[in-house]
DNA sequence: TTAATTACCTGAGAGC
DNA sequence: TGCTCTCAGGTAATTA
């Protein structure tokens, strides 16, 4: 499940390969994939972007991707036969094309003039590797949240980018407990909590992104984070102590009992 | 305003 | 073998 360092593994591999290329045709292979007029001329793609788990084409129109759960980009030539999970093809003006290949088909593309008038990119909070995801910023964004600390962190609203994977890791790594309210953490763990935030993103975007089940890179390449993985979907902490599951916001939390207060 | 729940999706695996 | 049920989770919409 691609989160930020996945997708910025993926938009890498865009700013490499597809840089210049000229978009003949984009077209969906069942409904609602596409979201906007994929029937104007695209034109080159002149720079690939990414914004929390956006991955932005610019061209005569922004095209954003966003993987959601399963989705992939893969860069294949032309005459290679497409699976049936392909959910939307880019033709290119060369022997190439782009593959949206998505399991579940969660994901989606969204055509627009201009891509910082798309509202869910507008409310994304601070990258969580750029300076304004700080201290002042993060204290003041939950003072009055009584929300448990894992939901918050998967609030893209709040910090863009991180997902079920990293939010386990990164509580795990500053010791804070996933149930604690947002609004209940003292002064140290809230500065221990951003500097391991940091942490992981860089460590996890050095690895090329984690891969689970499904997430590759452009060229179907895996991630390489999972062997560092320290409590998502482990039995045992490092600590020797049982590793408890619990669902919260519906998804899996993964915690040690005994590191994390 | 905030928090919690549900719909969207389909493959994998468990249980019968 | 084949059926049903549950689970995986990011986001938007809905409800409390």
């Amino acid at each position: 499940m691609p989160e930020l360092p996945e997708v910025e593994a993926v938009v890498k591999g865009l700013q490499k390969n597809v840089i210049g290329k000229k978009i003949v045709s984009l077209k969906a292979k069942r409904p609602k994939i596409i979201v906007g007029d994929a029937e104007q001329d695209l034109g080159k793609i002149r720079n690939v972007l990414r914004r929390g788990k956006y991955i932005i084409l610019e061209a005569n129109a922004f095209i954003i991707i966003h993987l959601r759960m399963t989705g992939k980009l893969l860069l294949v030539d032309r005459k290679i036969k497409e699976r049936k999970y392909v959910r939307a093809v880019f033709l290119f003006d060369d022997d190439k094309k782009l593959l949206f290949d998505d399991v579940r088909a969660f994901g989606r593309i969204v055509i627009k003039q201009d891509y910082q008038e798309y509202l869910p990119i507008q409310k994304l909070g601070p990258e969580p590797l750029f300076k304004n995801f700080n201290f002042d910023y993060f204290a003041k964004k939950i003072e009055n949240r009584k929300a448990p600390i894992k939901n918050i962190l998967l609030d893209q609203t709040v910090i863009a980018g991180l997902g079920n994977i990293y939010t386990n890791e990164i509580l795990h790594r500053a010791q804070i407990d996933p149930r604690k309210s947002a609004n209940k953490l003292k002064k140290k763990q809230l500065q221990t909590l951003i500097s391991e935030t940091k942490n992981v993103m860089k460590e996890a975007i050095t690895a090329g992104g984690t891969t689970i089940s499904d997430f590759r890179d452009l060229s179907g390449k895996s991630g390489g984070f999972q062997k560092k993985l320290e409590v998502y979907q482990k039995e045992f902490c490092v600590c020797g102590e049982k590793i408890t599951r619990i669902k919260q916001a519906g998804r899996s939390t993964f915690f040690c009992a005994k590191c994390q207060k």
